[in-house]
DNA sequence: CGTGAAATTGACTTCTCTCAACTAGCGTGG
DNA sequence: CCACGCTAGTTGAGAGAAGTCAATTTCACG
């Protein structure tokens, strides 16, 4: 198993953390955020490659990324993957599995990442008297289900190009939300699992970034991403035209 | 507004309902079951075309399918439109409103249907001391949230002519759980409306029923199908095979 | 500095869409 | 009851998008 991080009183929890405003508490007020950190009891250190869980696992937590990055994906018997998800700092991954009794998707780290657990169990009898995290908890499923919709809508409606351009926005705008440049970044995933994400092939996916970069609205260097003509890119997209 | 039905104590109650095994009381116990004759208060009839609720608009209720059927859709600013389930007797509609405010999706009748009303404040007046209720409400968020991705996994990884057999078996096995042939039915929806839902066009759609009623997979009339060959629908699905 | 994985690019194939013509079936009203 | 018109569905031809296979190139890492 992963190295676990048990939290001594000293450590930063939920109370003193800088994502708190984004991660498991959003939204809670500053006298009910201390019951998180009665529910997150320790953290996980997971290296780069490495799950944290598997598809058909018992679902035991749900895990608040405090730094790195995890891919969620779906495996069916012939090996096939789908990327669901690509998930950053402050957010929540395993929602799916929390509300079902084993765990839907696999979770990957795609850089060195740490994890805090708020186990099932623990939530649940917190939930029952602070609705508050009840409250929260629902808004938790309720996004899962809107990222869902959301990649459905693309992978039905957009072709390849929106596709990317869509995908690079959003990781652009929730980078932001961190403190981030939005228009700087790095990838953390590789052309192929961009393409296991987008319903796209690697070298398709490599080819839009190399004619996006032909037409200025981006400049790509590996996995170094600028976004140069942010407006055009969202028109592209096809997200917001009318 | 639809023509509300109140529920007179001689009406189908949840207790009563031929459904409610797969319906909203389903797993729960013949003693929590009068729970949801507490919450399911009315019904409403929604004639074929009609919309039971818009995206955008307050989530007020989930609504239990008793006869007919409805397809939920996801609209954007450009009218595109992707079809996000077809729902039939017995399933649940509006879970992703119940978990947010506001409703995700638009609710249409593919043909009159009548649906059971369970309000949200009531559900939750009663989940809170009814732990089946509220384990119910989370297994009817899971399950949306499968569907949510094996739609995800459809669109994604699926050919054209998988997406098609795979929705065909998946018909048929939903319409054999509440008693019907699993090899012959009619589609309650157009063939546009069944390329909205897997990504494909209306002449996709259209070559596809031809292709496969000429390889004698199934039989096909206007709307009444027959599948002929389900194993080789399996297999070509790819849903199964190793 | 060499090796291997990741990414790029090209040539070609295949799948799906688009546009268009045509057909079948249904409902309405004369 | 039939005729008309409308909508849904079918089919074909051609265009365009994305996939496949293969050859390089780039870069990170030992």
């Amino acid at each position: 198993m992963h190295k676990r991080i048990s939290l001594s009183p000293e450590s930063t929890r939920c109370s003193t953390c800088m994502l708190n405003s984004l991660c498991l508490p959003l939204g809670i007020n500053s006298n009910d955020i201390s019951k998180f950190d009665e529910v997150v009891s320790e953290r996980i250190r997971i290296p780069k490659g490495e799950t944290l869980f598997h598809q058909g696992d018992r679902s035991v937590a749900i895990y608040g990324i405090r730094s790195g990055s995890i891919k969620t994906q779906l495996e069916d018997a012939t090996g096939q993957v789908q990327v669901t998800g690509f998930l950053l700092p402050g957010e929540v991954v395993g929602i799916d599995g929390f509300l079902n009794t084993t765990q839907l998707s696999n979770a990957i780290a795609l850089e060195d990442t740490e994890v805090c657990v708020a186990r099932i169990d623990d939530m649940d009898r917190v939930a029952a008297h602070v609705p508050a995290v009840q409250h929260q908890l629902r808004r938790l499923s309720s996004e899962e289900i809107k990222r869902s919709q959301q990649l459905v809508v693309a992978l039905g409606v957009l072709r390849s190009e929106q596709r990317l351009a869509a995908f690079l926005l959003n990781l652009s705008q929730r980078l932001a939300a961190l403190g981030y440049s939005p228009s700087e970044f790095v990838l953390r995933m590789s052309r192929e699992e961009i393409g296991n994400y987008l319903g796209l092939t690697l070298e398709t996916v490599s080819r839009l970034f190399s004619r996006f970069a032909r037409e200025n609205l981006i400049r790509i260097h590996q996995r170094e991403v600028q976004l140069l003509d942010l407006p055009m890119l969202r028109q592209l997209s096809g997200v917001d035209c009318g």
